[in-house]
RNA sequence: GUGCCUAUGGUGUAAUGGUAACACAGCAGGUUGUGGUCCUGUUAUCAAGGGUCCGAUUCCCUUUAGGCACC
């Protein structure tokens, strides 16, 4: 359930969104546990960064460890031990880039996806209806539609049959939701939310149709599809404007996959509630660290340059985090240098604290 | 001490009588519904001296350093 408090003249939507684990103010940042971990570290020390929420993927999920697993583990809440609310992204982006990537290793059908898993290279088949099934094994908070999700370049063709897809996809996620809801008799905040996804590439008036199409089917928050960066990186800011005008206020909007902290900045004035992304994580285990939150002033450095070597000061004065008021930068370089594991957990966890902090700040 | 072998960037290795290549390492970029393993750029080398030759990192000699064998 999502209720919008009041809209800041700069047009950040502050609300609130009440989930089985939880209740969630908008806007905020959930980092990617994709495998039901945030690499390096434990829930406990996610927990420090001020982090709320969690997506996890079905994809990844349903390849390793399984659904019996998660299911014998009473859920997986119980499975990883995190109370607070998860989100699964619903398995289309991942099969879609592994497909794109390399066509060998699945194919697209109007009614089902086939792959082959990277893990063993066993074949798999996704449909919407599977998705839907097992992000209620899951026993998560809020799930996601399966997609049918074309990268941007492609060609006005492609995209329009990704959005037919897209679409017919969805009316089937929500008929599969609907049948489990009543089958488990989830009802009131036990009822998992269920989001669906906009694609369109940067055709405005196919994000517009498919925006449309999707809101007649009804579903509880929608969401931006596809890279919200074009080949060379570029914000697609026009699209990702429009594409938020075209759902109704009272949803919530999710932006998936957004962004750098400039991105969710301004995708918060554009009225999108919910980001997720992987950059804090991956490029934090790549040895940047973004710095400077208490401000709107940020900066971010790179623990491997040379200068670092002999840098004395914290890694960060301002963190709330022991080790990282602590350590100085010149051990974090030395921490990079030789590989280990505990210099790229602490840069995760900088920069994930990071992140949590912009966010609180466009909560104020 | 004698004989043989080797000497190429920071490290490990190529090739070649017409001034040198590759991998790591180094330096610096990139990463947007997860690549800890990825991508891109970039710095840097013929042990020293002499000889042959139009021209030597390459062939010859000496020195130096290392390895192996013998005494």
């Amino acid at each position: 359930m999502f209720k919008i408090k009041e809209v800041s003249k700069s047009g950040i939507r502050r609300g609130i969104l009440k989930t089985a684990h939880g209740v969630l103010e908008t806007p905020f940042y959930m980092p990617d546990a994709t495998r039901a971990y945030i690499k390096l570290t434990s829930n406990n020390e996610i927990q420090q960064t001020g982090t709320k929420a969690l997506v996890v993927n079905t994809f990844h999920l349903y390849l390793q460890p399984g659904l019996k697993i998660i299911e014998a583990a009473g859920g997986l809440h119980k499975f990883m031990n995190w109370s607070g609310p998860l989100l699964s992204d619903s398995g289309g982006f991942q099969v879609f880039s592994l497909i794109h990537k390399n066509p060998r290793l699945g194919k697209i059908e109007d009614d089902k996806v086939t792959f082959k898993s990277p893990i063993d290279g066993s074949s798999h088949e996704l449909t919407p209806e599977k998705s839907i099934q097992i992000q209620f094994a899951l026993g998560v908070d809020m799930m996601v539609c399966f997609d049918d999700c074309p990268p941007n370049e492609f060609s006005r063709l492609d995209l329009e049959l990704a959005v037919k897809r897209t679409i017919s996809w969805a009316k089937r996620c929500k008929k599969e939701y609907l049948r489990q809801i009543n089958k488990r008799k989830l009802s009131g905040l036990k009822r998992p939310l269920l989001f669906a996804v906009i694609q369109g590439g940067a055709e405005l008036d196919l994000r517009e149709y498919c925006a449309k199409e999707l809101v007649k089917i009804g579903f509880d928050g929608y969401g931006f599809g596809a890279r919200p960066v074009d080949e060379k990186g570029n914000f697609l800011e026009e699209v990702l404007r429009k594409t938020a005008e075209y759902i109704p206020e009272s949803a919530i909007r999710f932006a998936l996959g957004v962004g750098t902290p400039e991105d969710i900045i301004r995708c918060a004035k554009m009225g999108w509630d919910m980001f997720d992304c992987v950059i804090p994580t991956r490029e934090g285990r790549h040895g940047k660290l973004f710095l400077n939150s208490q401000s709107f002033n940020f900066t971010n450095i790179n623990i491997n340059n040379a200068k670092y070597s002999q840098d004395f000061s914290a890694i960060n004065s301002k963190s709330k985090i022991y080790d990282l008021k602590k350590l100085t930068r010149s051990y974090l370089h030395h921490l990079f240098k030789m590989n280990e594991a505990l210099g790229q957990k602490l840069a995760s966890l900088n920069n994930l604290e990071f992140y949590q902090n912009l966010l609180n700040k466009l909560r104020k």
